[in-house]
DNA sequence: ATCAATTCCTGATCATTATCAGTTTTGTTT
DNA sequence: AAACAAAACTGATAATGATCAGGAATTGAT
């Protein structure tokens, strides 16, 4: 049986969501507030946490934070329950990795829906889902797919310089690449010159299957931006292979879809957030990129003329921001 | 033997051309200008034409012009042929209304696959490929799909005022819908309470699928622009018969794939496209799309509130642009 | 090592567009 | 029809960020 943690203040709340999280068979804990949260889940770690933002002694934030630095509860599920309008909160939940947020009210299925969707396959029973449960699992399984694809396929390692095409707009596809080793970075021109990155791909990733499944020329190019190892395969056959499985096609849909999904926030990052801020939240997140990935802090792999491309600014502009602090 | 007229002014690249085309099988066709193209395709029809942009006397826009307003010409797919320089021109090209786009040089490879690409089933041969050739084939294999669904299931149409809520962020989908009559935005918010719209539906259309995919809360949220018609089932059923029918996860994937095209191309303009053009653009989007769903010329269906969601700019400086013309 | 070519950076200026504050118009409710 | 609310609009102002131009610092090539 499933162990579920509630940290809600609201005692009426608390008392409910329990019973229905009862009634659907979960063994339910609650606490009325975060410290007392933590203090349970660290006696007693459990499955996953339903918790509330607003509360007093320690807010819900704070709660995912202790977890999130506790070796043996940081990599339990988290959902946040949010208050609708409080949208801010949403975003730095998020931000925060909590796995998911839950605006109040909702309704019993709802919740339950969203418990069950983070309650994984480890649980060893048969995986009722028809698509994966998360994903970075759809993420790893069409990679292994390609991966052993490649293999079979015995596709060579090539390696290519920095600032070598792998392909440009107007070409019409022929491969999907399995991006070995290195850094690329997609871009999109305007009618007028000017060039937006729309993704950077750190190493270990498939690129190319967007294109290769849509039946006209690429809409972008994909430049290296550091010297590169890559196999690749013809697109007929990635496509063929991948036609024939089932489940593969669902795990690359959902990355699709979470493509779009950060494409849309990006988005309204561009629409709304003024330069500055833009440079430097895309500069931390290169940072740490770039950290994760084995560069060392000092590194210039992008120059500052990319880093506007990617926070779409004018070079100069971005300079400005990133000299200033 | 499918037939391809080739409109090229250069001749050693008009008889290259030629060749390869002739090795692969088809007849061909060839003007040494776009005068002379059209001509000769008013005489006898071809199957696809293959132009240059830039020739003397009728350039290649010209050509497509002349086919698409030509009753007898005007469904016959059009490549262009276009030098890698010209940016601005290839934008023009698909707004024009070609099926796609070639940079010069390309390889023989490269100009077969686009050209078959092109050439759809309607051969009437087996469908070799794995996919849909054409995008809105695969938009209406999955409408129909999701239409039968929706038949079996007998799900209800149901009928929900303006401003209804379909979905909104942090609710967990539960639900896939079919848009029989009406038009929905779709929004996403920053933290600090501004809004964009990502994307509107004018009916007729499949909506949340993306989300129901999905193993999270709905990101963002859509609302009725007009009173609606909307069936629904059940996501878990949706994705049930999707996930078992590998033709329409095709389908579905690439219609997703060319949802994050179109996000992109949106992207890029939020960045380096000056407001006012952005504005005018939108503007000119929704009138044409409001008068083909049966919207008269004045109607106002969206504020200029909502239409400044839609350019990503400040209500004023919409209105302030909207009027000054 | 030297020269050329990039890239990076800085200052000054200008254009664009957001914001604020208010008025008019339109639409809705009683 | 009056009263109210919401939306549309206008003018003034301010801030943001782009552009231009030129100099310093790196990088690459011979």
């Amino acid at each position: 049986m499933k162990k579920i943690l509630l940290v809600e203040d609201h005692q009426e709340i608390r008392e409910n969501t329990v019973e229905i999280l009862q009634l659907a068979g979960f063994e339910v804990i609650a606490a009325a507030n975060g410290k007392l949260g933590v203090e349970i889940a660290r006696e007693t770690p459990p499955d996953l946490v339903v918790c509330d933002i607003m509360m007093p002694v320690l807010d819900g934030f704070g709660v995912l934070h202790l977890f999130r630095r506790d070796d043996v509860l940081s990599q339990i599920p988290f959902i946040f329950m949010t208050a609708k309008s409080e949208r801010a909160d949403q975003r730095k939940a998020m931000e925060l990795g909590a796995d998911d947020y839950l605006t109040k009210p909702f309704t019993e299925l709802e919740l339950l829906a969203a418990i069950e969707a983070r309650l994984q396959k480890s649980s060893g029973g048969p995986q009722r889902s028809a698509s994966p449960r998360k994903l970075q699992d759809a993420h790893d399984q069409l990679n292994n797919f390609f991966k052993n694809l490649m293999k079979e396929s015995e596709a060579e390692l090539v390696k290519l310089p920095k600032k070598h095409l792998l392909f440009s707009e107007g070409q019409f596809p022929q491969s999907v690449y399995w991006l070995e080793k290195g850094i690329v970075k997609h871009y999109r021109t305007t009618p007028f010159g000017k060039s937006l990155i729309t993704r950077i791909d750190f190493g270990q990733e498939l690129i190319g299957l967007t294109d290769a499944i849509l039946p006209h020329s690429y809409r972008t190019y994909a430049e290296a931006a550091t010297s590169l190892e890559v196999r690749s395969i013809p697109k007929e056959k990635a496509v063929k292979a991948l036609a024939e499985n089932a489940p593969m096609l669902m795990a690359a849909l959902q990355l699709q879809a979470e493509e779009a999904n950060r494409l849309q926030e990006k988005m309204v990052h561009l629409a709304y957030t003024p330069m500055r801020e833009r440079v430097l939240s895309e500069a931390e997140y290169l940072r740490s990129h770039l950290l994760e990935n084995g560069f060392s802090e000092g590194e210039r792999i992008f120059s500052r003329e990319e880093m506007a491309q990617i926070a779409g600014t004018a070079t100069e502009s971005l300079i400005r921001v990133l000299n200033e602090k």
